[in-house]
RNA sequence: GGAGAGAUGGCCGAGUAGGUCGAAGGCGCUCGCCUGCUAAGCGAGUAGAUGGGUAAUAGCCUGUCUCGAGGGUUCGAAUCCCUCUCUCUCCGCCA
């Protein structure tokens, strides 16, 4: 969410970001409103003062015995006219707050201007592309070749897009999260939360899911709980409402949590495979901190993200997201995109923001600069460091062996038993 | 799920026969004084949000709202009524 002031006396900075972005928005609409609110306000503001000095007035009257009908008569009528005039604002507030939820962030200004994904930038790349002597196969025929995934028992038991691990791959996923815990959290100095994977609206709204995404989540009929399509949601809102201490920033969390997306709009797309599913692993990297510091902590939080495929030995890229592929909430973002050698292809595996203070005016998170200062709101930033099942995804097509077999990455070894080799059962 | 208790400022905690209560007191914090240092002591200050005015960021003046949330009664509500949420205790149930 932008501030309304901010927004009051730079419409031309929000006019220029929307159209970066490409986003369609009646910016004129919110300033109207904007303007009749606050006279609405004015007025009404008026005669609540005349009434508080008025009722003062009458109780000074009762005490010495003096006359207050007359005055009380007419207080009758201007406390009506308040509840009128005051059902009037809340209504325009309420439209207000409406445009205010759907205004995307402003991009950060070093954000390359484009249309849409192929106007990002590939900003450096790591690793050598694997070289096979064979034709190199789908992670998924792989995963079922070797009975480690099984998409037919998942879509029987929950649906399209559900699947389960077994034996070796259920231990190669939980590895994988082990793994990426206890990265981040030993040598990457993040800590550890173990977050609920259920939230209710407002949480959805602070991070900025709701209202604009409704019907890419799932929400529980009947209650105000929704499943989160990342650890994002719970973890930022972890602050909410609080006014952190100062020298206690950045404040930086890591949690494991399985994500639940819809993925409204998005059939026919990936349908194969671990890519797109309704549920997913993942590992995410949540961060609060000073405004001047977001910048530098976005940096920090793209490498602590990277270091999880550099000693996994997949070859990645990072590539910044121009205006038009940014996300609602985001100001600045940068994708890690994993190889995937069957399709020949960089997936997205990991995407790390900075919303700067956007998430934390909705979700209210504030510190004082200063002991006596006033509270600001902090800049928030999140990357998956890194989504489970497509990092599983590439290990299976970039280890796999020209017998079908899958070599274990080194630096997993020790939270699979030892295993060195996935083979067939 | 059942029964009961509670929700007040950064924290603790007064305040219910409705009217100078945005709120006593304490702690904490800030500034000053005092003091070889520290501690103690003394004095002053110390909620937030928002509209308007003024001021080239600070600040200052002024209005409004906020005592869990929402609604109601009333000229006037922290105080009375209704609904909801959350917390605590006991019971039940359960991993």
């Amino acid at each position: 969410m932008l501030e309304l002031k901010f927004i009051r006396k730079n419409p031309e900075v929000v006019r220029a970001a929307l159209e970066k972005r490409g986003v369609d928005f009646d910016l004129e609409a919110l300033l109207d409103l904007d303007d009749e609110w606050r006279q609405k306000l004015f007025t009404v503001e008026q005669l609540k003062s005349r009434r508080n000095a008025v009722s003062e007035e009458i109780a000074r009257l009762k005490k010495t015995g003096g006359p207050a009908k007359a005055l009380i008569t007419e207080m009758r009528e201007v406390s009506q006219q308040i509840k009128e005039m005051d059902a009037e604002i809340r209504q325009v507030e309420e439209r207000l707050q409406g445009f205010l939820l759907q205004l995307p962030n402003i991009p950060h200004p070093l954000v390359p201007f484009g249309r849409d994904e192929a106007d990002n930038q590939e900003i450096r790349s790591w690793g050598v592309l694997p070289a096979f002597s064979f034709a190199p196969r789908p992670h998924w025929e792989l995963g079922e070749a070797l009975n480690i995934i099984d998409f037919g028992r998942g879509s029987k038991v929950s649906g399209a897009r559900f699947s389960f691990y077994r034996g070796a791959g259920a231990r190669l996923e939980r590895a994988l999260i082990n793994f990426m815990l206890d990265l981040h959290v030993d040598r990457h100095g993040y800590t550890e939360l173990f977050p609920p994977f259920l939230v209710n609206g407002r949480s959805m709204t602070g991070t900025g899911q709701l209202p604009k995404f409704a019907a890419d989540m799932y929400k529980v009929e009947g209650e105000d709980y929704y499943l989160i399509p990342t650890a994002e949601v719970p973890v930022t809102n972890f602050l909410r409402d609080e006014i952190v201490e100062a020298d206690s920033l950045p404040q930086k969390y890591v949690a494991y949590s399985a994500c639940f997306r819809a993925e409204a709009g998005a059939a026919g797309r990936d349908t194969r495979g671990l890519i797109r599913q309704h549920q997913f692993n993942k590992v995410e990297l949540v961060k609060f901190c000073r405004p001047e510091e977001s910048d530098d902590e976005l940096e920090m939080l793209v490498r602590d993200a990277e270091e999880v495929l550099k000693l996994l030995g997949l070859p990645y890229r990072v590539v910044l997201l121009c205006t038009g592929d940014l996300g609602f909430a985001a100001a600045k973002t940068y994708d890690l995109e994993v190889w995937m050698p069957y399709q020949g292809v960089y997936r997205e595996i990991s995407s790390c923001s900075n919303f700067t203070d956007f998430q934390a005016r909705r979700a209210n998170i504030r510190y004082r600069p200063a002991p006596k200062a006033k509270a600001v709101f902090v800049h928030t930033l999140n990357g998956s460091g890194l989504a489970v099942g497509r990092t599983l995804a590439a290990i299976l097509e970039n280890y796999q062996q020209p017998d079908g077999t899958v070599v274990v990455p080194e630096v997993l070894r020790p939270y699979m038993g030892g295993l060195a080799r996935i083979e067939p059962e």
